[in-house]
DNA sequence: ATACTTATTGAAAATTGTTTTCAATAAGAA
DNA sequence: TTCTTATTGAAAACAATTTTCAATAAGTAT
């Protein structure tokens, strides 16, 4: 269970387990959609009744602090979270249904080369994603 | 000048030409950095005293629907507008200074179709964002 | 097990950013 | 110049997020 994991993180960085952290990570660790916060308190509610917003909000800055989770930008909005991946990965977002899939293996050594060259600029990092239909969503 | 053809474009789409929205278009144009509403706000003022903030939002409104303008996403937050740039183009931020840089020529396509094929997905769009240090703040 | 320290909690209040309402104004057509 | 109506800024309303605070409970020490 990686939800365990997550705990475990939270744990060894001096944080505490209680219900309502355990609600709002498993709840983000199992979906494959990004989450707004309101969104993880409706979920989350369903396994531990008393939690509040509030903690969703704290319980997600910190998750989102350890790497654990990321932030998912959309035309929609930048409100929403998920699971981080593991390693450098990139996300492909449905724009019917909201499934979100991770890829890695982008190449763009070459790319950041040349605009390096031409811009003059040091080029540290890059963000990529791309948007379309799901193989569910395609077909209706 | 690009601030008159904001403009032009502007009233082409049955918009009113005022001193407000000149102000806005002027200061939006001739910024090399994302600027948020407030920013947008303070600079368009020293041109046009008695613009409101409302009108600054609702004018950003008209520029990105018409795609005149653009979002910025940026880890600090997604606010902020610049000028759309001419064509498929991608943005290079100098994590420094804000500094924004155009560049396009990235070819995703042997990207896009491998991990269509092995997601299933048709995919329509991709977002691209290169974060690094501009000649100046590199050399200090 | 028990006591103890202190992080964590949820509710309410405060704050921030954005949008709506509205009467006055002014752009642009007649 | 007149007239219609989009646009304006101020104030109010709204929504999302953060802070405050006293009560609670996690995890360590006893």
């Amino acid at each position: 269970m990686s939800a365990e994991i997550w705990l475990e993180q939270l744990h060894e960085n001096g944080y505490r387990l209680t219900d309502a952290r355990r609600a709002v990570v498993e709840t983000v660790e199992k979906s494959t959609h990004a989450l707004t916060p309101v969104q993880v308190y409706d979920l989350a509610r369903k396994k531990y009744r008393a939690l509040g917003l509030v903690t969703v909000y704290r319980t997600l800055e910190k998750l989102e602090e350890l790497h654990i989770i990321q932030r998912v930008h959309q035309p929609q909005g930048c409100q929403a979270f998920i699971s981080a991946g593991a390693g450098h990965q990139h996300l492909l977002l449905c724009q019917s249904c909201g499934q979100v899939e991770f890829f890695d293996g982008d190449d763009l050594d070459g790319l950041t080369k040349t605009i390096s060259k031409k811009t003059g600029y040091k080029i540290n990092e890059h963000w990529l994603q791309l948007f379309g239909l799901c193989a569910a969503c395609r077909t209706n």
